[in-house]
DNA sequence: GCAGTCACG
DNA sequence: ACGTACGTGACTGCA
């Protein structure tokens, strides 16, 4: 399997060449002989290069096996119910041209394709002469955001925000995902080890890691993922705020790492900081822009996409993190601390040592700067979380081997199982252990279980 | 093949 | 005056 894989003249063997010219080493990589040959060659740089990164061990220990667990998962794939999305494709594009129909009637002509942003983008801002809100790097932009902000200037705005909505699903996770499933009734997608520059995996043909959950009729294409037999169950086990954990434990910050260790509601808790109020007094208002801020500080804070993110003015968004980073002082200095050696290094590490290579960290460009900035600050929080489900998951993997039930997902801090209901209660003890001493930090790491017989009904 | 859009964490 | 929240992949329209 694996020469197959390495002589793959369109795949593997290609790949080869780079790793070899990367490496400064060139071979003939037509023949096995040869392949053999640069692997061996190419070997001892990069171990080399392993060594002095002290990542030895986290390739041995954790990437190596976690390969394994990603094929296992490949392998075992998970069932789909190809009649249920087919039937579902049906009643969405029912839907879909009843829209087109109504959209159409109250815009008043026929003459430009609702689907294509150009031409939606002539329609609504020269033919009805609505005012744009926003701009692309060619146009006027038609995304969500501008159609939302214009949606009461005109009937046809919110047909077309459905249309959009149901056009996407249908497109995506109906008449797409089925011709996936394979005769064994089940899609198995490819995992990419590497196909992301903080250390998390990502997932192809089709990517299942974007099954839509934000909303009601999106949950729907959920109830289309099952169990592989009947009368099993999928079980999932979700990380609690795993970044802000994460980042808690990296920063020693006492007030958040206090907030952790105490249980309590962490964007209550932020909210009554920020904005100097008791919790008791946390408005709903108060705590969903705690709650910004939060994901905010994950991705690198900046004053100018706070206020973008939250609708208020510059100023104030200045005042939020100045504010925050005054009651989370850890927080700012270990930011610092973290740039400061980015711009040492050129490159910035995770829990587990993974590197993120951040050249532009010292660029005179202001911009490119905190770009590279806020880059490496979210990988090293990102990154250490995908450090540690992968390490669950390679524990779990083990602790599985003797049962039934087998991982079929992974979408970055959760984890699904397939088990037949026998198993289930050691699973569910399997996956809460394995996910939360993962690895050992100073703060707890918190799991939510749910199971159920599909991917939208868990509880 | 790129740009825009939108699905997820 | 202007501008960027972090990380992905799939689909569509259009050059």
């Amino acid at each position: 399997m694996l020469a197959q894989y390495l002589l793959d003249p369109d795949q593997k063997a290609w790949g080869l060449d780079r790793i070899g010219d990367a490496w400064g080493l060139a071979g003939d990589t037509s023949t096995a002989e040869g392949l053999a040959d640069l692997v061996y060659r190419v070997s001892y740089p990069i171990d080399a290069a392993l060594e002095e990164s002290h990542l030895t061990s986290t390739l041995n220990e954790m990437e190596i096996p976690f390969a394994a667990v990603l094929a296992d998962m490949e392998m075992a794939g998970i069932r789909t119910d190809t009649a249920y999305l087919r039937t579902f494709g049906a009643k969405l594009g029912i839907r879909i041209a009843e829209l087109e129909r109504q959209a159409y009637e109250l815009v008043g002509t026929h003459d430009y394709s609702l689907q294509s942003p150009k031409q939606l983008g002539t329609l609504l801002f020269d033919v009805l002469g609505l005012a744009p809100t926003k701009k692309t790097k060619t146009g006027l932009s038609t995304d969500v955001e501008s159609l939302e902000a214009i949606q009461k200037e005109h009937p046809a705005i919110p047909l077309i925000l459905e249309l959009r909505q149901l056009t996407k699903i249908k497109g995506t996770y109906t008449d797409s995902l089925v011709r996936y499933v394979t005769p064994d009734g089940k899609i198995h997608p490819t995992f990419l080890q590497t196909g992301t520059s903080t250390g998390r995996i990502s997932c192809i043909d089709p990517n299942l890691q974007n099954i839509p959950a934000r909303t009601e009729v999106g949950r729907e294409i959920r109830q289309a993922f099952i169990p592989s037999h009947d009368g099993w169950v999928l079980v999932s086990a979700d990380y609690s705020q795993i970044d802000l954990r994460m980042l808690a434990h990296l920063s020693a910050d006492a007030n958040l790492c206090n907030a952790f260790a105490q249980g309590e509601d962490i964007h209550l808790h932020t909210a009554s900081q920020v904005f100097d109020v008791p919790e008791s007094a946390v408005t709903p208002e108060m705590r969903k822009r705690a709650k910004t801020i939060n994901f905010g500080i994950i991705y690198g804070i900046s004053p100018y996409g706070l206020s973008r993110q939250l609708g208020i003015g510059g100023e104030e968004a200045r005042q939020y993190i100045e504010r925050y980073m005054e009651r989370f002082p850890g927080i700012r200095n270990y930011r610092d601390r973290v740039v400061e050696a980015a711009q040492r290094d050129g490159y910035v590490k995770t829990i587990l040592g993974h590197l993120r290579r951040v050249p532009h960290i010292n660029s005179r460009n202001n911009m490119e700067r905190q770009e590279a900035i806020r880059q490496g600050f979210n990988a090293v929080v990102q990154g250490s979380s995908a450090d540690v489900i992968k390490m669950a998951m390679i524990s779990l993997s083990k602790d599985l081997q003797p049962l039934k039930a087998r991982m079929v997902l992974q979408v970055h801090d959760e984890i699904v199982v397939d088990t037949p209901p026998d198993e289930l209660e050691r699973v569910r003890g399997m996956m809460q252990r394995s996910m939360e001493s993962a690895i050992h930090l100073s703060i707890p790491l918190v799991t939510h279980l749910s199971c159920g017989s599909n991917l939208r009904d868990l509880e």
